[in-house]
DNA sequence: TGGATCGGTTCACTATTGGAAACAGAGTTT
DNA sequence: AAACTCTGTTTCCAATAGTGAACCGATCCA
């Protein structure tokens, strides 16, 4: 099929793709990163295990990293790939929308085993689900069932001591200043194991489409 | 600075970073989108430019493309990076992972007016970063430009009082408890004004995308 | 059966990346 | 102002990515 690369062509065109490798500056978008954390290759060379050398060729688009390279980096700067490979980013929108909550202000919601405040209250459409939980619970057996929510939840330890339940591990034992992260569909539930009513703090993603 | 180098071998080595880069099946995805297309290695050849040879070593994670390889590939298959990214098949539900982090057990990245704490490192692809701060810029002269980044963040104050500047309102003092959830993509900055450094508790959202 | 053809892998070689060390420039310190 | 220190750049070389050609089954077909 002599024809078939003609084919092949067209196509490529008519896809709107464009055809060429564009930039992609890599290089000066790694450069922006690295200044605005005011990091120097040093920096970067211990956090990515790249030599100070190879990241100075990277930025001056001397080379082209091997993609090894590229996940040392996106691991070693905690960002993902999407964030490196943007341009500069246009300023799209920024909304600049924010919303305080004083200690204590926040909206109540009360159950048997838990107290919610929830955080931010007032703002409509946003990524993140904050709220703060005085622990009444001291038992296992107060619930009836797992705590289960799609997404991902942050969690520390504000006040006293509580044992996390989870579905797939042994309970944990977490003291004021510890933290997790963890998949919130996995059914879990919380009991304070200190004296007082245990506080933490949690952070829930809300469960957008996709 | 012979010893230098070394030190730093040291440093990399002892950083406790897992060493690899994590397998990122990048192979078997390629072969996937292949021979779902029903493409041969050469069909693909003629599409990206690289050699039918090359196509089969990266497809059987012979050798780690570089990086102006990988964007021939999504050029010319008509994919884009997430694309090529996204594990073979995705764990539909990554029910149950979970990561502890102990008070002060986070990762420690210092600044001139911040000292960061990132807890939950150990998860790599998660839906939020939250991290530890304690503050200890005093004035809003120290920073030389504004801290901006996409997405939303949620911010309370642990200890201390701080002042939060924003580009588009008139600084705020948060205190104990207080909390705030704004778009990061507008300015912002935190300095101390209490006696001791302040520390707070922030949740960032990762760069969305998908 | 013998010989084409097609898909994929392996080989030998060249081009390029990545690392250590040397270098260079700007401050600092003594 | 010499000696240090801290940056980023450049150099040189070993390691490795990328290429064309050879190779190895399959499958097809006369």
């Amino acid at each position: 099929m002599p024809a078939n690369t003609d084919q092949q062509a067209a196509l490529r065109i008519a896809s709107g793709r464009k055809p060429f490798v564009e930039p992609l500056r890599l290089g000066e978008r790694l450069k922006e990163i690295r200044l605005s954390n005011q990091w120097t290759l040093e920096d970067v060379s211990q956090r990515t295990g790249l030599a100070r050398s190879t990241l100075s060729k990277i930025e001056n688009n001397q080379i082209s990293p091997t993609f090894t390279a590229v996940q040392k980096l996106i691991n070693g700067l905690g960002i993902d790939l999407p964030q490196l490979l943007t341009p500069p980013k246009v300023q799209t929108r920024t909304m600049g929308r924010r919303d305080l909550t004083r200690l204590g202000e926040g909206e109540r919601h009360p159950t048997p085993t838990y107290e919610h405040e929830l955080l931010s209250c007032e703002l409509a459409q946003k990524r993140m689900i904050p709220f703060k939980t005085i622990v009444r619970a001291r038992s296992f057996d107060e619930f009836s069932e797992w705590v289960r929510h799609d997404g991902e939840e942050f969690l520390m330890v504000l006040e006293g001591e509580i044992r996390l339940y989870t579905e797939f591990y042994e309970p944990l034992q977490l003291s004021r200043g510890d933290s997790i992260y963890f998949d919130s569909d996995m059914g879990h539930a919380l009991v304070s194991v200190s004296e007082e009513d245990a506080v933490v703090l949690s952070v829930c993603t809300r469960g957008d489409a996709v």
